[in-house]
DNA sequence: CTGGTGGCTGTTAGCGCTAGCACTAGCAGA
DNA sequence: TCTGCTAGTGCTAGCGCTAACAGCCACCAG
């Protein structure tokens, strides 16, 4: 009664108990369970054989505490309600499929100190590499990613500084191209709607541009509303009433997203008014989930599926690319926008 | 030149380089960073500055090796695409906040084959727990997760053999429910559209139980047809004028999901259709994001926020249920169930 | 002065696995 | 015969950390 045998239902396997199943060492058997190494087809054959008679799972905690190598890449991003980042997940997961790593999520609620713990956590895990949503992190969360030593790609936006590798679109340029798009179709009382939330650097940076594109045509936001929380759809709705029945000579409407940029579509529709003769309207993702809408909402595509590809090849190591990637997404004028002025 | 130091940047840090830093061992090191035993102020306040100016970070992969404890939950879902298990990660995180653990999370996009090798993957981590989708899996994994030796917990569906814990509701009872709702409207001709996937098991469940009320009636559905892929919205819209064109006798649509329900919805308003006096419509899942709809679609809420809490309560230990914890969904008649037949 | 106590710190022995060799058998070439 | 290979296999020494225990010291009661 030295040790516990695989027979003791309560034992937890090891490597061990499939040697002794097999009749061959801890080592053959490793070899055998990784594919490494030169194993007889025979050999090969008889320790998977007791494997799966025994049910053994490897122990990847001892693995990778012996080989220093760990398989699984941290992505941290702020939310999964909405629906861009899921879509970055897609394309995160397709580029690493095939290449024996494995994303593994982390979400912040767009809370700096959250997402600085999460980022602690992930790193005390040692991963291969860290893919992170946005530049602005706090100063410790910006020294841990500096000094974690592995490849690290901050993706979505690249309007400022990467520790390592950034792959996104500038949000900036983005806004000021919706602007300038909506100033050449001839509206000129332009009202903005989007979430009340100071850590959305990204969408901060979108009205930034956008009123910077305005002040350059020389005119300002006429109205704004923010919101939080709640349905969207809902919000988008309340928040466009709100507006247009504080300020009727508003003739734009620029959402900081499609979900409530679909809702005051619905809501503009309702009140049958002149889309997008009278008024027009835009919102920003080019979230596919909407294309049943009556009309098609003027969007910009955020390159989501592209990010994450793009991010997971930087941390597989499939491509070497420069310290930015910088994506060009489309605007698509959808149904809500009037070509002439 | 023995070891490379801590001044050595490539060199990655231990708790050595801490415990030399500060001058005390690396037992006291681990008790400071760990919080456990006692440790005098001086010494822990002398510990967390070294570790906080060389930046170091625990590694866990040893921690967790040596300690044979993980703080890490797995948390198996098919997808993370449509909005129904995003919910359930809030719910989770809630839950698990506060408690020391952590979910981690992975996705199978309904594939069997995949769900198996990510709970292989899973289990190779040794978590402290497991929450899963579903009842069905293939015989492997049955195998895998009843030999764990940590708590599963099976949600979303109760309509099964859990292999220890299970959360969630009776689809065929829900869909019985909606069945019986519907005739009791008076509605007669009813038409089923859903998805094309065969590893969909609640959403079959459903359709079952849904059939079998409408048997019981002495109904058969008049016409179905089926989807996969795309944006859900626009199939929702083209699903409907393709039956309504096929068969334009019926009078209600039962939807297996919420999204294309709200795709049909819409069409059927633009057609100018008389809802739901001379046709109604359902859903599954109580949507919020949809709440901003011009009319407000009739659904069952499928509890996903519960299902998530009770289930990270069960792996934390916090509760300790039965075998089944059967939750039940609420029936939201909306605006496109009428009253009266 | 002794012996206990409690607070704090250090030592030892692994956790389960893999890198990096060393070893063996079997066989070919000199 | 000996050497040198190659394919297959085993051994040893950790990876970085923590459980469990063993000290050590100051302090107090007897």
């Amino acid at each position: 009664m030295t040790r516990p045998t695989a027979a003791d239902p309560r034992h937890t396997l090891t490597l061990r108990d499939v040697s002794e199943a097999s009749g061959v060492s801890e080592m053959t058997v490793s070899r055998v369970l990784r594919n490494r190494g030169d194993v007889s087809p025979a050999t090969r054959e008889r320790v998977l054989e007791a494997a799966r008679a025994l049910g053994y799972v490897p122990n990847k905690i001892a693995g990778a505490l012996a080989s220093q190598r760990v398989n699984l890449v941290g992505v941290i991003i702020p939310s999964l309600s909405n629906m861009v980042f899921p879509e970055v997940m897609t394309g995160i997961s397709e580029m690493l499929d095939g290449t024996g790593l494995q994303p593994v999520v982390g979400v912040t609620n767009y809370l700096p100190d959250r997402e600085e713990s999460v980022i602690y956590e992930m790193l005390s895990w040692r991963p291969s590499g860290l893919i992170i949503a946005g530049l602005e992190h706090t100063p410790a969360a910006q020294a841990m990613l500096a000094r974690a030593g592995i490849p690290i790609v901050e993706i979505m936006d690249i309007d400022g500084t990467p520790v390592d590798h950034a792959v996104g679109i500038s949000h900036r340029r983005a806004g000021r191209q919706m602007a300038e798009a909506i100033i050449t179709a001839g509206y000129r009382r332009i009202a903005f709607m989007g979430t009340q939330m100071p850590n959305d650097h990204r969408a901060k940076k979108r009205l930034e541009g956008f009123e910077e594109a305005l002040a350059k045509a020389g005119l300002n936001l006429v109205d704004r509303e923010y919101y939080s929380g709640g349905s969207a759809l809902l919000k988008g709705r309340e928040m466009t009433a709100a507006v247009l029945n504080r300020s009727p000579e508003v003739d734009f409407l620029y959402y900081s997203n499609d979900m409530i940029g679909a809702g005051g579509l619905l809501w503009c529709l309702d009140q049958g008014l002149d889309v997008p003769g009278k008024i027009g309207l835009a919102g920003f993702n080019g979230v596919e989930l909407l294309d049943g809408l009556p009309r098609k909402l003027a969007t910009m595509d955020a390159c989501r599926l592209e990010i994450g590809r793009r991010a997971a090849q930087i941390i597989a190591g499939t491509v070497s690319p420069g310290e930015k990637v910088e994506l060009f997404p489309t605007l698509q004028r959808g149904d809500t926008i009037r070509n002439a002025p």
